[in-house]
DNA sequence: GCGTCGGTTCGGCCGCGGCCGTAACGACGC
DNA sequence: GCGTCGTTACGGCCGCGGCCGAACCGACGC
């Protein structure tokens, strides 16, 4: 039964509570310092050392020196993929989840999911975007449309097909079952510009130290009047 | 740090070898009893019952019970999805790959990935749908075109859209990383309708106790005449 | 009733692996 | 040069968890 160990060993590394917790904080693609890491996953140093090596070894953490840090980040989008379909396993294992707290809140809302928007912000776009026609979103499939990529270019989003032009229709967009609201969200390239978009626009702001998204108050007026999207109260 | 438990548990239930293999075993969506999945994880039934206490505890696999026999499955195309991820990302981590024993040919020419082919036999007929403008293939994304609905049809595949027909392209198909390939497959549902025309006719055959596909004679000639796939001399 | 078979529960053994303390190594800045 | 910060290497402790043997439970067939 070929690649029976390979899978196990895959999960063992990320079956460690240290190392998940190192890797949860990277699943955001920044890239962070053995030190930061390590205060993140509460371990001494040279632990967290040791786990990241073990990371690197595998080629699911790539590592980057600069100076005498050494940065590291998820390996590939193949691993942050990865990590979010354990994380929705995760929570539809333990239904359960009363944790509500500050922090919590403020995951839920927004937070990056790798390199595109997630939680509520996230899938209330999707929604809105599926409303209007601009996408088309089937359980594990989606698609822009040709009217989708006309309004989206008007916003200044611009979706280089990089196809012939010879279909309308091109699969740009992916969805993502999301972890804490149990609906689908848009990932894929429209996924990524999306979030650029915002960011570049300081609609969003990345929070330090955290996945969650802070939203401006220019952002909500913006997400509000261009997307009818109201989720932003309390 | 909200998760973090969970993501570590689902990784460690996955990270034991014995669990692994029997999760291995399970995901090409067949239901198999507690001692053949014993057996194939070489370990005493009463080791197995503990691990698949736990796995169905998580909601990994669900169990049915039927006589004196207790049937095991996994719980969800969820975890199947995620128990791929991870073999993308094992083989990715381990590029030395020199085994490739009589079994794993078997495999890696046509297998099942839960409800849709895979192997060399799945990324040729992804590439001959592509080339033939059936379906469009972006890195992460894909769909049918109108075309290919068509054509498709032709063949005896109905893709119910489902949908209110006011577009032409659907998005009926998902890209799926082959781990022994390495090179997209189709999913979604057009992969699934594909891997059941393909059984009705007795094109392809499952083999039992394996996730490897039986290509008969009669599906070497259609699939060549059809999609001019010429994959089939060791 | 009895025997058989599939599956589970309990108890105890044992080995793997995560953790830290200490110490060494390397890169920077002065 | 020197001190500091960050990272790595080694040794040893300890606890979690997988494994099996034996016994128990339930379903079937007669």
């Amino acid at each position: 039964m070929i690649g029976t160990v390979s899978l196990a060993q895959v999960g063992a590394l990320v079956g460690d509570p240290t190392r998940a917790a190192m890797l949860q904080a990277l699943i955001d693609g920044r890239a962070l310092t053995a030190g930061e890491l390590a205060a993140l996953a509460r371990v001494t140093p040279q632990t967290a050392s040791g786990h990241l090596a073990q990371l690197a070894a595998s080629a699911l953490v790539a590592v980057s020196r600069q100076g005498r840090h050494r940065y590291h980040r998820l390996a590939t989008p193949q691993v942050a993929r990865m990590l979010e379909s354990l994380m929705q396993v995760a929570a539809a294992s333990a239904p359960p989840r009363a944790r509500t707290g500050p922090r919590d809140e403020q995951l839920r809302l927004a937070r990056t999911c790798y390199d595109h928007i997630a939680g509520r912000l996230g899938v209330a776009l999707a929604d809105a975007m599926m409303a209007r026609g601009w996408v088309e979103i089937e359980d594990d499939a989606a698609l822009v449309t040709s009217d989708g990529m006309d309004q989206l270019a008007a916003l200044g989003i611009a979706l280089d097909p990089s196809s012939t032009g010879k279909v309308r229709s091109v699969p740009l967009c992916r969805p993502c079952l999301d972890w804490s609201e149990r609906r689908s969200h848009l990932a894929g390239r429209l996924g990524a510009a999306l979030c650029t978009h915002g960011l570049e626009r300081s609609w969003i702001r990345k929070r330090a130290g955290s996945r969650a998204l802070e939203v401006t108050s220019a952002g909500r007026r913006a997400y509000r009047d261009l997307f009818c999207i109201e989720i932003f109260e309390t």
